[in-house]
DNA sequence: CTGAACGTTTGAAAAATTTCAAACGTTGCA
DNA sequence: TGCAACGTTTGAAATTTTTCAAACGTTCAG
């Protein structure tokens, strides 16, 4: 193996491994580390030999990525194989995915919030400035969220040329 | 159970869950979902004995929240005892944890650019057209994270007066 | 010094997740 | 039709992670 190959194959190991951090496990962090670095799609059968898995698991993998709006499938005129692609907003995607789960906390936190306004009173107040100082976060992540995802429209625009 | 309680169970465990996408196992995220919503700060024995889990755990997994600087040790001056609350600066700091990662595979892209414009040059261009979005990408990132840190010191000064 | 109250470490058990090989269903080609 | 090339499902095996109880070391009060 050349000297490539091997700082790719440590990519793509290092991927797996951060990608953890976004909810994913390790072996889809490999699969969108190495479709990331594909010039061209890839076939469940290609990825299944890069990463040495059996198609089982790696099936189930592409279908969750699907899901998340990680990877796409594309077809190949010449054969039958299903092909697998990045997504071409998969960045965004995957903040995405993320901030819907902290939303949906924040949602949970509300409502507890509302409920305990009405009934424990001693605890309330540290509980509610808590839970309002949550609330200013998310709002302010969310705003800062949508004008990342305005401004590196504009960007990739910028790219592709 | 009354229903404040209730939902704060509820709080609690859907917060574990969610906080799997930030790097944190399911008991992590209890511990720091309980610790958000007590008013006081909480030993040891009585956070086992919320979460009904062995010292054992539960002394593992606050080292390695205070490793994350999610949660502090505060020493009340009655008790021989730890006590655990979180970190004022809490989400900011999950945010950061995160940062870090995303920052180290961005590195080792830009590594694996520069090797490979050197060596195989027929895959080159699309690998180093799509890290160059990569790199975009993260340093944008980086970019309104910074923003974004700013503007939640003001705001959290405003919140607490 | 001694004992009790702690938090931490440890090795094994339990639980959850990942993985595989094989069976299966579908599709398209001969 | 029948067969071959697929992706998917499935039940069991392997691996990893989580958990516990017990042993341990430290600290402090008496």
């Amino acid at each position: 193996m050349d000297k490539a190959e091997k700082l790719k194959e440590d990519f793509i190991m290092n991927f797996g491994w951060a990608y953890k951090a976004f909810g994913l496990s390790k072996l889809m962090g490999h699969v969108v580390a190495l479709l990331l670095f594909s010039p061209k799609p890839l076939s469940l059968d290609e990825i299944t030999e890069s990463l040495k898995r059996s198609k089982g698991p790696v099936s189930q993998i592409t279908r969750r990525l699907r899901d998340k709006n990680l990877i796409r499938r594309v077809w190949q005129p010449t054969s039958r194989k299903d092909y697998y692609e990045i997504q071409p907003d998969i960045f965004e995607n995957a903040f995405r995915n993320n901030l819907e789960m902290v939303r949906n906390n924040y949602k949970l936190a509300q409502k507890f919030r509302t409920q305990i306004k009405d009934q424990n009173v001693q605890e309330a107040e540290i509980l509610s400035a808590r839970l309002e100082e949550m609330q200013s976060f998310y709002e302010l992540m969310d705003k800062k969220y949508r004008e990342f995802l305005d401004e590196w429209d504009d960007e990739r625009a910028k790219l592709l040329g």
